[in-house]
DNA sequence: TAGGCCATCTGGTCCT
DNA sequence: AGGACCAGATGGCCTA
């Protein structure tokens, strides 16, 4: 795992390499649920318990309460109330984890490694950190274009250039933070619409 | 069998 | 008060 915390394109295409026979082998992730090891089980547990009261999500209520991490009378309700509060928590904290879940898989899907049944699926982790190194990946490699087209416009001389290519209204890696923005969401391009800093200024 | 990965439950904290 | 978020604990499944 710790190779997944370097940097750079080449790391990045090792890495995939080692996730997947080809680093950019698209292919069609299957639905729901894991291709791989224990995939089929967790998801059908999923399926099991979400929703409506599981008879095993019983149990743990039971196990817990005697156990005493759930404390007696706790905010002064009824055990009752008590009962459907935490199954209610329960499903909520379920449902969250699921749309982490749904995030993480459409993060997979567009990350280039081999997507298929035979191939076990990436990790939480490594698919975060195999995000993060892909897109340091494509910004240096955008950074490489940019210059190559200057160079070649450059090389125009007199005419006029043929494309506003290395300008910041196509380039938005060109150094335009959104100044005061301490997570430098303006980096990437439409980041400051998502970025908690910004969108929370008025 | 140990280690990795995961889902779920749970209690705490913070925010609205 | 209720919801969102987080981290710890627990237990199951799979692989080397």
């Amino acid at each position: 795992m710790a190779e997944l915390k370097s940097l750079g394109g080449e790391a990045y295409l090792a890495l995939a390499q080692s996730y997947g026979q080809s680093a950019f082998a698209y292919g069609a992730e299957g639905p729901r649920g894991y291709a791989g090891a224990g995939g089929g089980d967790f998801a059908g547990k999923a399926a099991e318990s979400s929703g409506e009261q599981s008879g095993e999500e019983e149990d743990a209520f039971e196990a817990a309460a005697k156990g005493g991490k759930l404390k007696a009378g706790g905010l002064g309700k009824k055990p009752k109330e008590q009962r459907s509060l935490r199954l209610s928590i329960n499903a909520r904290e379920r449902r969250r984890m699921h749309d982490l879940n749904d995030a993480l898989d459409g993060l997979r899907s567009v990350i280039p490694y081999a997507h298929s049944p035979s191939v076990r699926k990436l990790s939480k982790i490594a698919t975060l950190l195999l995000a993060k190194n892909y897109i340091l990946m494509q910004a240096q490699a955008l950074e490489e274009m940019r210059r190559l087209v200057a160079y070649l416009n450059q090389g125009q001389a007199l005419g006029a250039p043929l494309a506003p290519f290395g300008q910041s209204a196509v380039y938005p890696f060109a150094g335009s933070a959104v100044p005061g923005c301490p997570d430098k969401c303006g980096a990437f391009a439409g980041a400051s619409a998502l970025c908690k800093h910004c969108s929370d200024k008025p």
